[in-house]
Order: C-alpha cells, then structure tokens, then sequence
DNA sequence: CTGTTACGGTTCCCTCAGGGAACTCAACGG
DNA sequence: CCGTTGAGTTCCCTGAGGGAACCGTAACAG
C-alpha cells in the first residue's frame, strides 16, 4: 500500500484523519460552511486542482460528511450533513490555534459572532462531564472499551 | 509548486494546515502527548516510514511544536512546547468526533478522565465571550483585521 | 436550430512525496 | 572487540498532487 490507511488504524485520531486528513479537504468542508459550495466556486476560491477537488468531495459525499444536490438541470452544489456541521467544530479550534500563535500583527482573518451573546469569540474546550475547562494537562488518557489491539498505550 | 503551500493561504485553518496537515502528523504529536516520544517507539507504534517520522518530526520541530531534547549522549526524545501543548486540544475535538461517529458499537479506543471532576468525559465547545455552547450553527463569520486580499467571503 | 457560454467534472502527463528496506554512525554492555 | 540499540539517512519504486486540456449537458443568444 502506498499511503498508509487510516481508517484501520484503532484511533479516533487516526479515524478522524481518514476522514478530513487529506490535504485541502478541511478547506474544503470550512468553503462549503461559508457557503461557497458549488464545484467552480471552491476550485476558484482555494485555487485547488481541479481533478483533486473532485476526489475529495465525492470522499467527503462517500463518508457522509458533505451530501451532493442538484439544484438545476445537472447542476450540484454540496451541503454539511449533521455529521460534516460537527466537523466544522474541529476547524473551530483550528482557527482558535492559528489566530493565537500565526495570525501575527495583522490580527485573525476571520472573527466569529455568537448568536447567543452577540459578541466576538472564539471557541474554548470544556469538560462534557462538569463544565469546567478541559486541556491536554487537564487528562488523563485511559484505556477504553473499543480498544483491541494490545498496545502499550491507549491508542486515542 | 508541486505540493500547495498552506502558510501562505490568509486563513488560520490553512495556517494550522501547514503546521500539522501533512499525514501522520496529528499521530505523531498524540504519540508524544502520551509519552511515546522517542524516535523508534513512535516508528514501531504507528508504523510510520522512518524516512517520513524525520521529516514530520523536523518539521515540527522548526515551527515550535516540539523541541528536541538530548535525553543522553547522542540519544533524543521529543516534547510538546506550550504551542503543541495547545494543539492537542484540536487531536481532543477530533477523538470526540472520531469516538461520537465512528467508534461504533466497540467505543471509543480511549477515554479521558477530567482531573478537576474526575469524571470521564469529553471536550465539549463553548464561547470564550460568554461561556455558553458554541457550534457551527450558533456563529456568524465575519471579515477580521487579518484579512488581506479582496475575498468575497472571510477566509477562515 | 446553430454558436457560445457556463457548469461539473474527467483525462492526460509530469513531478515529487510517501513507503520500504538497507545502510550509517555513535554510544553503550559485556 | 563485538554485538546491540537508538536515531536517523540513503536508495529506489510507486502513486498522489498539480496543471492544463478535454468532454457532455443545459441554458441562452441570435
């Protein structure tokens, strides 16, 4: 095999990068949140080849992640399915990192308006259990039910 | 060019993107948060080409997401610097993601226990402005400071 | 009812990055 | 002094990304 496959591996990470790990498809699923979501539209936007682009969306399609409707007359655009829309989260926090440690002097070059306080954000992790803040020094990585291989460390 | 340059995309997703977009480099930084942070641990653990581990690891050195540091003569270990300490909460909302989608009827690989709860949990999103929830569908997208060249949406 | 666009891809070739295995070099360990 | 281990480096091969050209359908222009 070439490219190691991802998807076998036992790791939500390595899962997950299976998935929106290939180069461009996270800028891919961010244009079609935004609303730029039609073949030409994205290929113009990212400057993408176009031959890549059209692996990578019926990827994204095969994984559930983006569906493909035809709006006219064999004409597409893509739309997030509830799977592809929590996916945006992870790009959430990507941004959060960029704009903190790469954005330099020019500032972020996106900001992001809470509906539900009207202010400018960003997003901060917090513990599903207790509410409180969560970052990797806040863990411990355990061991969990859907591990099989018998690795020496939890696998993600 | 033969592989697109993200860093120079104005956008904080593609900024990320470059810094641990190229495959297998999210694995490599979990490896190390978990303590598999030597050359050969993490080539057996992952099963990465020797070739790649070093440009990955090279790589991540230079952008100040690891340091490399002679744990004995002649013999290095990696660690996560404050940058990559942060980045490991993007690898936290990927395993939520990956665990909630993918995971299947095994469960997820690996849990977190939260040590001001002590509870198992996950990371959940909220507003750095107001502390409630925070999802793709609860935000707007608006132009930043950062954004350079004309676009008719903000890019990222 | 014949051009001309526009959209949504597909096909082709070329180069370079990933995989795999072998090799290197320095420091132990006995 | 020899074998082993750690940490890479070097080599070749294949296949994925980039670029540009091409194709089929539909809407429109004249």
């Amino acid at each position: 095999m070439q490219r190691t496959n991802f998807g076998e591996i036992t790791c939500s990470i390595a899962r997950t990068m299976d998935v929106i790990g290939e180069p461009w498809s996270p800028l891919v699923l961010r244009n079609v949140y935004v609303g730029i979501n039609r073949f030409d539209q994205i290929q113009q936007n990212l400057g993408i080849s176009r031959k890549v682009l059209a692996e990578r969306l019926r990827w994204l399609v095969e994984r559930n992640v983006l569906e493909r409707r035809e709006y006219a007359a064999n004409r597409y655009e893509y739309a997030l399915t509830e799977r592809g829309t929590e996916l945006v989260g992870v790009l959430m926090v990507m941004v959060a990192w960029g704009d903190k440690w790469l954005a330099g002097e020019a500032g972020p070059p996106a900001l992001y308006r809470h509906h539900a306080c009207g202010g400018i954000g960003h997003v901060t992790l917090t513990c599903s259990n207790c509410g409180g803040p969560m970052s990797a020094t806040d863990i411990d990585v355990l061991p969990g039910p859907g591990l099989t291989a018998p690795a020496a460390e939890p696998a993600g």
